[in-house]
DNA sequence: TTACAAAAATGAACAGTGTTCAAAAAAAAT
DNA sequence: ATTTTTTTTGAACACTGTTCATTTTTGTAA
């Protein structure tokens, strides 16, 4: 048994090479610019091999995708140390937004990339697992806030579709190019803004 | 001087059939999908008749983005007929998610993609003229509702930002397929139920 | 150690992409 | 009718993701 252990232990470790080297290059200069050939060459494998442990590039870019939202997790799983559900979900938009901003590709990948989505069409299971235990956190947290008296007359799955389209919706502007261009009074705070901006308003409701 | 003159026209109507033709397969089988020999074979010229009028794709991208661009002024332009600035901004996001729906490869293509992004910093200018006019609908309407008591305690640009933000990020999930496998109670009508959580907490300010 | 079988890694080859540019065809000017 | 200018062409180039017969490496048994 030690042998097929070993060597599934040894695929498990070159799959891990190939998606780490493959983040490396992702994050140096960009995902569209990078090819199959880079990550062989990065990692000093054939082409060949990385496609005997990924069915094609939508798989390494969804086996990406999943180990940001790992990442993002955990940064929300530190927010649960908080108590007050509206301070918690203060925080989170900021951490959200920090996220996206320091990881723009993996934010890309994550939350706009069709490729992950693609992939999970054309596998067996409909579900993403990624999305609805993440947007859980969101959810949970909206839920604590009205069950506390907040957001009276807001039903929670509107409300948190609501914020994480609003956060979103930012970090996507951003990150895609829109903000710049635009010619806004203060270019280099308006993200922080119109987060502002929301916090206002949600303190108030 | 007329000879001279009917053949700015042809070339001027030349480019408009290129785009017209790309326009047409990017609606019908997606814009990744969509290659400068299909669109040469479209309008029955060959591919190197496209790189006379057009220096890249990408050119021919932030051609259609404006275009798209026109297409939506038009329908905010319409809006201002309506005096209330409330309510003009009530309707302004039910337009913009409206246009998103119904045209979301165009969509894509003006506020997702990086392509027409991409060909502005490789141009003279770096302004982002369709943009800067779209957005300034948006402003000059918080103005309004700012005037007339509303919002207080807010600035044009940063609330301006943050309602354009929740709105693309919606039209942004949704296209994106992230709305989908996210496992809503309705997923049929969450978009609408985002935004009319969005209604009731504007119109309290 | 050697012989064989199973597993893993390879890279040339394929069909496709955006892009270029010398040559051909068409139009205009003489 | 001839020359010049403009417009159009499509083969060719360097690149992409992907495949798969072949080679190399590894594990097992005599």
């Amino acid at each position: 048994m030690s042998v097929a252990d070993r060597k599934a232990r040894e695929k498990e470790a070159l799959k891990a090479l190939i998606l780490k080297g493959a983040k490396k290059l992702f994050l140096e200069k960009g995902i569209e610019q990078t090819t199959i050939r880079n990550i062989a060459d990065e990692i000093d494998y054939s082409v060949g091999t990385v496609y005997v442990y990924f069915k094609d590039k939508n798989d390494i870019l969804h086996n990406l995708h999943s180990i940001g939202f790992q990442d993002l997790g955990n940064c929300f799983q530190e927010l649960f140390t908080i108590e007050d559900p509206m301070e918690r979900l203060r925080k989170m938009g900021i951490v959200y937004i920090k996220f996206a901003i320091e990881n723009q590709e993996m934010y890309d990948l994550m939350f706009n990339l069709k490729a992950p989505m693609e992939f999970l069409e054309k596998s067996d299971s409909d579900f993403w697992d990624e999305g609805i235990e993440t947007f859980g956190l969101v959810k949970k947290t909206v839920e604590e806030c009205i069950n506390k008296g907040h957001f009276e007359g807001h039903d929670v799955e509107s409300l948190s579709f609501m914020i994480w389209s609003l956060v979103h919706g930012m970090c996507c502007l951003e990150i895609r190019q829109r903000t710049k261009g635009v010619k806004f009074a203060s270019p280099d705070t308006i993200l922080f803004d119109g987060y502002n901006a929301y916090l206002k308003i949600i303190d108030k409701l």
